[in-house]
Parts: C-alpha cells; structure tokens; sequence
RNA sequence: CGGGAAAUAGCUCAGCUUGGUAGAGCGCUUGGUUUGGGACCAAGAUGUCGCAGGUUCGAAUCCUGUUUUCCCGACCA
C-alpha cells in the first residue's frame, strides 16, 4: 500500500534560474519553490531544517536569560515616523495602506515596536536588564533580489532587543549574545569570521558581522592571517599581502555571507522615541540598546553551501532533516519492500527521523535524490533482504557495510 | 534604478528570421516487461504560446505598450 510520508517534489532537469550550487539543490531536491522574485515556499524538507536550526538559535538565547516573543509584521506608520525611519528607510519599506488609507509596513525589523513595548511596562531600573527576541518573517523591498533564500524580499529573521541601563551592561549583554552566536554557527558546522562592519539602517556605534565563508558570498572581508584582525571591506579596505592594522600579521581576502549582525545601538532608539527608565538615583535616563539578528533562511542557503559536494548533499547532524534514509530496491507489495516497510516502524519507535522512500522508482532515481536530500545514514534494502541482510552506507565517511537486519535493530545511530 | 537576457505543457527547451491546424525530451496516466546509480515497449492525457492592443483573410511568429523572471552594476541588517 502507497504511503504518503513526506512531500519531496524533486526535479529531474536543472531548473534553469539557479545559478549557485546551494539554491540548485534546493529547487532539484524539492525544498523550496519560488512564489516571486525574492519570495519562496519552504515545503516540508527545507521547513524541517529550518525548524531544527530555529531551535539551535532558541537554546542558545534562552540559555544566556534572553526571552522571546512574537511582534506583528504589520505595522502601523506612526512609530516608524517617530523613529524617523519612515523617510530614512526609503524604499526597502514594504508600505501599503490599509481600507481606511492609513499608512503601515511589513517590518523588516523591529526595533520601533519592541522599543514601544518596553517603553510602556518598564520604568524603573529594577526591572532592568531585559533581553527579548522574537523568530518572525521580515520583509525588504530589496532592489536586487538573488541567489533563491541568499537575499529574499521575504525571510525568516531571528532578531534580538537588550536592553541595559549602562553601556557596560550593554557590553556585558553584546558579548553574552556574541559567545550564544559563536555556539550557534559553531552547531551548525559552519566555518566562519567575525568581522567589524558598518551599521547602515540598523545604527548605532560600532557592530560585528557573522560570515560564513565561501565564494558565493555577496561581502568580501578583509583579516589577518594570524586572525587578531578582521573586517568587512566596506569599512576597511586593504590590499591583499598588505600589513595587517593591529601589525600583527598579513592581510588576506575572502568571501563571505553576511549570516549574523550584532550592534551596540546605545541610545538611538530610546532618544526620539523617549524610551526612559528611572535609575537609583532618581533621575531619568535612557536606556540603552544592543540589537542583534541572524539570518535564519539564509543560515540554511549557507549551511548547504558548505556542506555539499557537486551536488550531493550531507547535512550536519544538528540540522539534517532525518538521520536514516532508508530505500527499498523492491518495488511496493513485494517481500522486500515489507521488510523495509517494517525496519521503518522500528526504527521509528526507537525515536529515530526516519525517511522512507516509498515509491515505485527504478534504484538510479531513488540513489539521485538520496543523494540531493543529504541523509548521514542511508539504509538500502535489496535482493538480501529476505535472508535478513541490509546494506547501512554511513554517507560521512562513505563506509558500506552488509548488516544484518537484527543488528541494525540494535545499531546505535 | 541603469545595462543585458528571457517568458511556449508540471520541468528543460525547439518553433519565430521568411505569418498558414501547437512541438520534442523528461515527467504524468493505463497495460506489460524490468529493477543496485536518473530502464524499455505500447497506448493516452496535458497549453489563454506572460498580458493588452495593433497590422493581416489569418499572429506563438510582425509592430506598440505592459507585466514578470534571471544575470551584471549601483544599493543594502
């Protein structure tokens, strides 16, 4: 009997608007489908990744005392006119009026609403600090959408408020939240820099940008080969070879995706927008703000980019959509396929993330997408199975290995 | 927003120069043969040729406008 476990819509042809490797994968292995110019449907593979590296972010920011919190996309005008932002942020704003033609946005962030928040329930410096985040659509009205999830007009954004009533809070807050991302990309399997880099729109005094290394990378980021120096190219820019600043080493290039920002805002926020608290000495002051984001749909985009090789796929464990993939080589209602169908259920009740390629392929197009959906262990259940063997491909060190179905029962993934 | 390319079946594309019944491969459906790296045979279904005007007896094809998508640039947490 057919069974639906999971809808993998892979393709057979290069979908033709893809030009770099990641967002290949994602269109021919069926994880996402593109609705508009920068806009994209996570379907059920790409959705499960997302998920597990939202939850990686979530007890990473829950373990340094940070709380989330969901704020609306839809904004009205008048806070971002407070802010003055509303004629700053130009054209990027998503605007649209509402059936009364009053003004609002889609947030492309949230430093107006989240101020407006604390604002009205925190006054005293006893109810100080307070770190809230929230993992939300955003939306920017991008000039040049591109590279699929690597710059959309829709995205999915993890993005952090603290607020402190000192700078030397905020800097004990900056380098909590700078260790949590450290623990993030490091979870991820990422290989990465942290560089200085320039606020743009977000503001504030000084920042430090997350980049993942690889070629596809939209930044160029300039360190020192003994890594005591790194920087975006946009605030520094030095020849390659050329002595590094801090006169420790040389300076080299590299290219990076922009994955994580975080900013010592101050008082940018809390100033127009008369964001204030009282401190032990009765006086009122402003409090100061530290901003912080990560880009959750382009950590995917940048987690495949370096976890692929010529099109074939191998999550890192902490995100990997399943752990076992198991491929039956007989086709439905045969002995085999039994077989398979049942190791599933067991493996499955063993608390494992199980896929199971149910369909009536021919063994090339099953190994193809096998080999696009990037699953560490693979299970192929052929011609043997009726003896009791299994075959268990271990796809992070290429080892294959003739089991015995009663031992992968047992096996310890 | 400047420059370039493109839009025809679910996907990848041909047809357009020189106007005349809408095509191929893959995928899909049915039957059969296959089954360890994108199998084979047979039969079938699938289209507002991006949209709107214009020219013409007749437009996927020529003209005008428009929308959308991709690439390069500028811009940008």
């Amino acid at each position: 009997m057919k069974q639906s476990l999971m809808f993998v819509p892979t393709m057979r042809d290069m979908p033709k608007d893809a030009e770099i490797v990641s967002h290949k994968i994602l269109l021919k292995g069926g994880y996402i489908k593109q609705h508009a110019a920068g806009v994209y449907s996570y379907l059920p593979l790409a959705y499960k990744i997302i998920k597990k590296i939202e939850n990686i972010v979530r007890e990473e920011l829950d373990k340094i005392g940070c709380s989330e919190l969901l704020m609306p996309a839809l904004q009205s005008k008048d806070l971002w006119v407070e802010s003055g932002r509303w004629e700053a942020y130009g054209k990027e704003l998503m605007r649209l009026k509402d059936r009364h033609d009053r003004d609002f946005c889609l947030g492309p962030t949230h430093e107006e609403v989240i101020t407006a928040i604390v604002r009205d329930s925190i006054t005293s410096y006893k109810k100080l600090p307070v770190a809230l985040y929230q993992i939300q659509t955003k939306f920017r009205d991008e000039f040049r959408p591109r590279f699929g999830l690597m710059r959309g007009r829709e995205f999915i954004m993890k993005d952090l408020y603290t607020f402190s009533t000192s700078t030397e809070d905020l800097d004990i807050w900056y380098n909590k939240v700078r260790q949590a991302y450290i623990n993030i990309m490091d979870r991820l399997g990422l290989h990465y820099r942290i560089v200085n880099a320039a606020s743009g729109q977000i503001g504030g005094k000084s920042s430090e940008e997350f980049m993942v290394l690889c070629d596809i990378g939209e930044d160029t980021i300039v360190y020192s080969d003994t890594g005591t120096f790194a920087s975006n190219t946009e605030l520094c820019q030095l020849e390659e070879g050329a002595p590094s600043p801090d006169g420790i080493g040389i300076i080299k290039h590299a290219k990076g995706i922009e994955a994580g920002h975080i900013f010592k805002l101050g008082t940018k926020y809390s100033e127009p927008m008369n964001l204030t608290f009282i401190d032990e000495d009765n006086k009122k002051k402003p409090v100061i703000m530290g901003c912080y984001g990560i880009g959750i749909s382009r950590l995917l985009m940048a987690v495949l980019e370096q976890h692929n090789n010529d099109l074939k796929v191998l999550w890192p464990d902490s995100v990997a959509p399943f752990k076992i993939h198991i491929i039956p080589m007989d086709k439905v209602n045969t002995a085999g396929y039994e077989i398979a169908t049942t190791l599933y259920s067991q493996l499955i009740s063993k608390g494992y993330e199980v896929l199971f390629d149910d369909r009536s392929e021919s063994p090339g197009v099953k190994f193809n997408d096998a080999d696009l959906i990037g699953c560490k262990y693979q299970i192929i259940v052929g011609k043997k199975a009726v003896e009791g063997i299994v075959e268990l491909r271990n796809k992070a060190n290429n080892e294959i290995l003739e089991i015995e179905i009663e031992k992968i029962q047992k096996y310890s993934f």
